[in-house]
DNA sequence: AACAAGCGTACGCTATAACGTACGGACGTA
DNA sequence: TACGTCCGTACGTTATAGCGTACGCTTGTT
């Protein structure tokens, strides 16, 4: 008999949640509905039962599947310590610092980065590309300094304190038109629709 | 062909992930590695997927299998209005002080908002409901002071600098175990679009 | 109007899930 | 030692998952 690799490997959780309740194979049967060999099979890995057999085995160990599969997925909490932030891009003769705040998970929702403009900085220039795809929106919070937004033709004044949400695929830059470092937080939301 | 019956109907809940992320079913099948006949007859009801399948199909659609059954998972989730966050002070006896930064735009992709906790405050307590609908993350930011995250039965210590990113729908709170304020920003997602 | 492309689903086939039965081993009791 | 009970798993059978192919419908283009 083949063993079945699948990325969640429930069976063996399965066990051991039975075991912490002292139940057979048979009483689990009884509490589930599914019969006891086949309980066998899903915990030794040989198969992969279906939702809906999957679902009867949660609820005969008291839990809502969703539970279940989250006792086995490590790693969804991703701390990124201060000293480990990855650089983000920044302008030619920049400076322009950048540091990305959030996890380089797949599929992440937002991405956080903290910027740092040098007196007369800039995050790019009138010409350049937008950066992010289309749909995506940015919020800006501006944590100390001034800085002027730039986009679609228009020029917005922005003081510490100051948040600004805008469609980030339209070409826009950020500057520091002041004599003091500025510091902003900016937030990337993935586009609603991709393909 | 028979509906088959189980009591989470993940049918419905695929199409319309799919539909919003206007993939044909043959997008999907290309994405997922399970094929379009089969993706219909699980969106139409007609049959149960395995676990492995379904993974596969929930990783099509850029979900955890486990969010992807939280979305149907009713009665779990409740979901604070803005309002109430508006308030600036949650929680009994509180500590805790909120603002807000984003505008309250329709449609608004990620929230962003900037929370003091006093020296032993938190921010609710282990029983409290989860805050954000289903399929939603947070990323936050510690900009002072130390925090500790309690979620999904665990306990996660940050101090200043460090940011976290997590499933905002589990129930979760923050707590300030120093003598001093911690300030956190906090960024949350929308979940994924519901019908 | 004719045609092509894309879509969702029907259908037939194969592989496997899921069950019921029965086996062998371990353990407890007389 | 012999017997009964409980346990987990092997095996055969049936039901169904899962795939590939092809159909009919809709839409867009020429």
């Amino acid at each position: 008999m083949v063993t079945i690799e699948h990325p969640n490997p429930i069976g063996p959780r399965i066990r051991s949640l039975r075991d912490a309740m002292a139940l057979s194979l048979r009483d689990l049967a009884q509490r589930s509905g599914v019969s006891a060999p086949m309980l066998s099979q899903v915990e030794r890995g040989e198969t992969s039962p279906t939702l809906a057999v999957a679902e009867r085995i949660a609820s005969g160990l008291e839990l809502r599947l969703s539970q279940l599969l989250r006792l086995d997925e490590g790693g969804q909490v991703a701390i990124v310590r201060a000293g480990e932030r990855r650089s983000g891009t920044t302008g030619p003769a920049s400076g322009h610092r950048a540091e990305i705040l959030t996890p380089p998970l797949p599929g992440q929702r937002a991405e956080l980065s903290r910027h740092v403009l040098s007196a007369g900085a800039s995050t790019g220039g009138p010409g350049d590309p937008p950066m992010h795809e289309p749909g995506s929106r940015e919020t800006a919070l501006v944590q100390s300094g001034r800085v002027a937004l730039s986009i679609d033709g228009e020029r917005h004044e922005l003081a510490a304190g100051d948040c600004v949400t805008f469609d980030a695929d339209l070409p826009h830059h950020f500057e520091n038109p002041g004599s003091d470092d500025a510091i902003l937080l900016a937030v990337v939301s993935a586009g609603l629709r991709r393909s």
